[in-house]
DNA sequence: CCGGAAGATGTAACCGGTTGCGTGCTGGGA
DNA sequence: TCCCAGCACGCAACCGGTTACATCTTCCGG
């Protein structure tokens, strides 16, 4: 193989070819109305030359890109870069390129959503567990190009993610079943700069899962803390100077979890005798670390939204453009019955 | 605001504002001879109408992409999710787009690096933490493009990177001066289809350290694993079968150590009263285990990268062409004095 | 032996910008 | 008053493909 030569042009594949640019674009985009002799011959000098087509400019005469973006608010945390990865698999299967955009706080939110960056570079977005304001909403609908939703909702466009409440509830009725009464919440805190839906849809089958089991809601149980590295351990630690503490946990995710079984570990608190944890995810480091939680599918949903995006650029929306993937308990050391019982 | 309209181009721009596209693009690529009010005039109208160039077009005529591709064997783990995290900062505010690319297992990397899928999508190329062997360096060789290693080294090519000996020193140094002498390392073990370089320079550190502190090194101590999520966790259960575990260990990476925690709580056995554990990374659930561990700075190896590629991008290779980035030592709750101390 | 359909290939316009060069206008110095 | 430098702007070629349409063969039935 020779050494891909990006100084090569179709013009200058034709011109060796003794064809004219038509026959090789015809060949390159395996278009009728070539003889097999010459397609033939022509596909040899193509590899031979190591020749590639530009996409630009093939982009240009064409109409779409071969890319699309995906927005998340950040890359490091394993739930994104999960849902990325199941992307990439998919449109890598497709020949489609992915532009990644990283929109983190704010600031960056406005600039993003005000210029709409991906307009004319992409065939169509997919938006990764965004929080998105109404405004942003209206904007993203502006795009006029397909947009998906991993791991969320949005009005007005085609979504995958998990039933947030339905994963609470397994999480929750975990507990229950093994005997726990006084069980805690430790949540991400909604702001109207981070409009996230999970939290609320959570803390709904909390709720709803301790009321069927005809136990009540103690508010003081439930800790709304803003999003942070720290905040399950901060949040444990709130509920360990409660005059009773709760006997589980139940934290917004994984992340949450580990935090407050730092916090239990450093107060001397055994796990799962005196509390039990269970977390949202299935986060890989959760094997590592022992913890019951409910898994949700991280790759996959990056992967069918992927499968999405590409339907609704084919024009031909097949299947159903709301999906929901189910969630599974997965039990691990971190939880048991309580001490009492 | 109005809505963004894709099917509007420069020459309508130019129509509605009485000029021609030459006076369009001059004005809205910053370039000279353009008067100041019509300058003004035009500016206001391009917003008013929310008309965006296409890049695609403007590479064509131009010559250069825009983008760049960040070339990453996964995206799940910490480590690249964080150095992703780095360059699209910076590419961000330089106003260049991000082409991400997947390449995991051996076949993925084989077409990928057969076909160079990057040819003329891309200006640079940044390769994170790859095990890129003589024949893919050599593809990468006739990209006829800036390539540039993060988390790495590849010959002829930039890079940024840490000292991964030193890092391995510090580790295990630290353990030495705790007053360990019967220290292991869990590493992962490498092959010719995965030759990743940072096992080798570890051991390295791990051997020089010890030997530096007068000790020898116990070759039952050094246990080599295929990378897995659970290899960690099999390495100490490995080392825990020995007539005389040692005292401390040193995991290849934060992951190898949780791995080795879990074992080790497993098994009952104190930490650090009985075993010390320590790995590298920082990751950010070390944190929240209370790891001890030495610190690489991911995100700024990325954003370090980034910056290197844009330097060469520009033609002027100001700075130093491989720079390397300090490790530190971050002590927490799983390294102490051995037990008989 | 002839007309015409089908298939192979070439021609040229076009996608949406960028830019070298030319033109027309203005103002300042001789 | 005349000449020319200098500025603002338009013209048109070009970037590297795609594709509608035209042209030329070739082979068939009548």
């Amino acid at each position: 193989m020779n050494a891909p030569n990006t100084r090569l042009n179709m013009a200058d594949v034709a011109a060796l070819a003794g064809v004219s640019k038509a026959t090789v674009s015809r060949v390159l985009s395996g278009a009728p109305g070539v003889s097999e002799e010459t397609r033939r011959r022509i596909k040899a000098l193509v590899k031979d030359l190591s020749y590639v087509v530009s996409p630009d400019a093939s982009r240009l005469s064409r109409g779409s890109t071969g890319r699309i973006a995906v927005v998340m608010p950040h890359t490091t945390s394993w739930f994104y870069g999960a849902v990325l990865a199941g992307v990439l698999s998919v449109l890598r299967a497709e020949g489609l390129d992915a532009l990644v955009y990283q929109v983190a706080d704010g600031t960056e939110s406005r600039t993003f959503f005000a210029d709409l960056p991906v307009q004319r570079r992409v065939d169509a977005v997919i938006v990764v567990a965004f929080p998105v304001t109404e405004h942003e909403r209206r904007q993203l609908d502006l795009l006029g190009m397909p947009v998906v939703v991993a791991g969320g909702a949005l009005e007005h466009h085609a979504h995958v993610r998990i039933d947030d409440t339905t994963a609470a509830r397994q999480a929750v009725t975990h507990l229950i079943r093994s005997g726990h009464e006084r069980i805690a919440m430790i949540n991400a805190a909604v702001t109207r700069e981070w409009p996230y839906a999970p939290p609320a849809d959570r803390l709904d089958g909390y709720r709803t899962a301790l009321e069927d089991a005809g136990l009540t809601v103690d508010p003081r149980l439930v800790v709304d803390l803003p999003w942070s590295g720290t905040m399950g351990a901060d949040g444990m630690d709130r509920l360990l100077s409660l005059d009773r503490p709760p006997t589980a946990v139940f934290g917004f995710c994984d992340e949450v979890a580990l935090g407050a079984l730092r916090s239990l570990r450093r107060a001397g608190v055994s796990v799962p005798r005196t509390v039990s944890v269970i977390g949202i995810d299935d986060h890989p480091l959760a094997e590592l670390c022992d913890l019951t939680t409910v898994r949700q599918p991280a790759e996959q949903q990056g992967a069918r939204s992927a499968h999405l995006a590409l339907d609704l650029l084919g024009g031909a929306p097949t299947g159903e453009l709301h999906v929901t993937l189910p969630t599974h308990l997965v039990i691990r050391a971190t939880t048991g019955p309580p001490e009492d019982s």
